[in-house]
DNA sequence: ATACAAATATTGTTACGACAATTATGAAGA
DNA sequence: TCTTCATAATTGTCGTAACAATATTTGTAT
């Protein structure tokens, strides 16, 4: 459906209003969907895109502000979204030896197990999320944005 | 920037994953940079989204259900959004008097006054947030969007 | 060495979002 | 008419986001 049209927009829009509402929109119906998703299992998307980012450290610890470099939503709260996955025993934290003011944050074996329950889910929700797109299209489009962005 | 390195993700991404989290991630962006422009006038995007659509209704007024259909960020709680407008003297509220379940909501003079003067800065902001893509771009970056959510 | 500034994380506070429970009204059927 | 169900909005509660203020540690210049 065009934009306009789902948002119910009276007037037609100028190309640059249109394209970034459609950014918008689009991206909270794929949020609703993921949400949905994890929510069955208990986890935030916050939470899931720090375990994520932990898993990809590969066994190396990450810092509160690497964390958050890496994070899509950034959070200033990033202490207490850490907090919440060590009470689910997914993440450990410690301080660091060199720089005492850093804290390292690791993904514990349950946090892996977890991730690993997870991925064919989540791999067949973001394909059913953009099964309308073919090859090509999804290229362009991952163009595009890069290309906004720049 | 690709998307990979925006991020700095490790390993290359399925184009599923990959779009899924680029639409995200540039929404992200073009809501930071609007929201830091509305917060210069003291109003929330949730807020002003509500504005628009009651501009859009052209005197008509619109009652709560209508205005959530409408909104690009669906929120549970529109009723403390109008409490906060209303407060700010930028909409009117009263019991329909056909169904007095429902409530009428109106945009009042100084809401579209208020309205008025940011939109030539909303303008500008949208224009600079796609600047880098040129007309036909545009075009096929909504169409693309428009196809995925189809 | 000391003082001051920068980096890093945590904590406190306030407002907002999600969601369930509740209220009020209207519609429909026995 | 009375009961019951559906619709529309409001309210209550809890968790989270935004933002500022506060440690704590490290780096740097005098």
């Amino acid at each position: 459906m065009k934009i306009e049209n789902a948002i119910k927009s009276v007037q037609p829009m100028e190309p640059g209003a249109k394209t970034v509402i459609n950014i918008m929109y689009t991206s909270r119906i794929i949020e609703e969907h993921i949400q949905a998703l994890l929510k069955e299992h208990d986890i935030s998307m916050q939470q899931y895109n720090v375990l994520r980012i932990l898993r990809g450290q590969k066994g190396n610890p990450a810092n509160l502000s690497t964390i958050q470099e890496r994070m899509i939503d950034k959070s200033s709260n990033t202490t207490r979204l850490v907090d919440k996955l060590i009470r689910k025993g997914w993440v450990k934290r410690q301080i660091c030896a060199n720089n005492r003011r850093k804290v390292e944050i690791f993904i514990t074996e349950d946090g892996l197990e977890f991730l690993s329950g997870l991925d064919p889910l989540v791999k067949i929700n973001n394909e059913n999320l953009v099964s309308s797109l073919n090859e090509k299209e999804l290229k362009t489009l991952n163009n595009l944005l890069d290309k906004l962005r720049s």
